[in-house]
DNA sequence: ACGGAAAACCGATTGACGGTCGGTTTTCCG
DNA sequence: CGGAAAACCGACCGTCAATCGGTTTTCCGT
């Protein structure tokens, strides 16, 4: 799933929190890079379409919020990327930690392995 | 850095193993999909433009290598990703690994429980 | 119920970029 | 040095995001 900029940074704007409608968004984005509430308006369409947004009408417009939340979005394109590079699951993620694992902070250490000892013990009830 | 079908094709020929010239190329992939010597030469060309493959000039023709192994390149572009959606490096791990997790045998979840256990001590020299 | 504003929708255009390939130039080897 | 082999150049197509003007639809207030 590759976005274009603009895609992108309106994909944020819902991530910081707020539902909006085109023309909310369009006040925000207006002042940083200009274009005209059109211009939002078929982005947001693209996000919609691309199920990445879901939308309600109420009133005239359209209120969007996220279908997916960050995190799950950018585990899809990882998983994406494997698949496109025939990189099994295992190697994926060693691929990514290889590169990743110096900009780490113990703390994000520890949190990792806490979720990796949560998968490798599932039939332990301890939580959950 | 998002790649054409071709390109991801000839990057992974080359992961393969072997180096190779334009003309071995095409007689590799003329079979599975057509296509003329020079379609194959602009490619590799592209690729190596953008890094990703090396060259040097044996007799007349280019011998193309890589110049990125896969798991270099498939861990570069995970980072990509979080850099482009803002997400720190913790969190884009954490995301690639609940998204993938369900997916890994015991022995890759070891696998990267090793890989996380040296991090987590790189002073200790108990293994290499 | 209706008229107008607000928003959605449509269609055209532009700019990147990968794939494709014909034609020209360069390179090297016998 | 001549010809073949390969690189290189330039053009064109298809796709897709961004952009926006113009038209149609929708709804709300009077």
């Amino acid at each position: 799933m590759q976005l274009g900029e603009l895609e992108k940074q309106v994909l944020q704007y819902f991530w910081q929190g707020r539902d909006a409608d085109a023309k909310t968004v369009h006040a925000h984005f207006e002042k940083r890079r200009g274009g005209t509430l059109n211009t939002i308006q078929s982005t947001l369409d693209r996000l919609f379409r691309k199920g990445l947004l879901g939308r309600e009408k109420q009133g005239h417009a359209f209120i969007y919020r996220t279908a997916m939340d960050r995190q799950a979005f950018i585990g899809k394109l990882v998983e994406e990327i494997g698949a496109d590079y025939e990189a099994d699951p295992g190697s994926t993620l060693i691929a990514a930690f290889s590169s990743i694992s110096g900009k780490l902070s113990d703390e994000q250490i520890a949190a990792l392995e806490r979720l990796i000892e949560a998968r490798r013990e599932p039939a332990e009830g301890h939580d959950t």
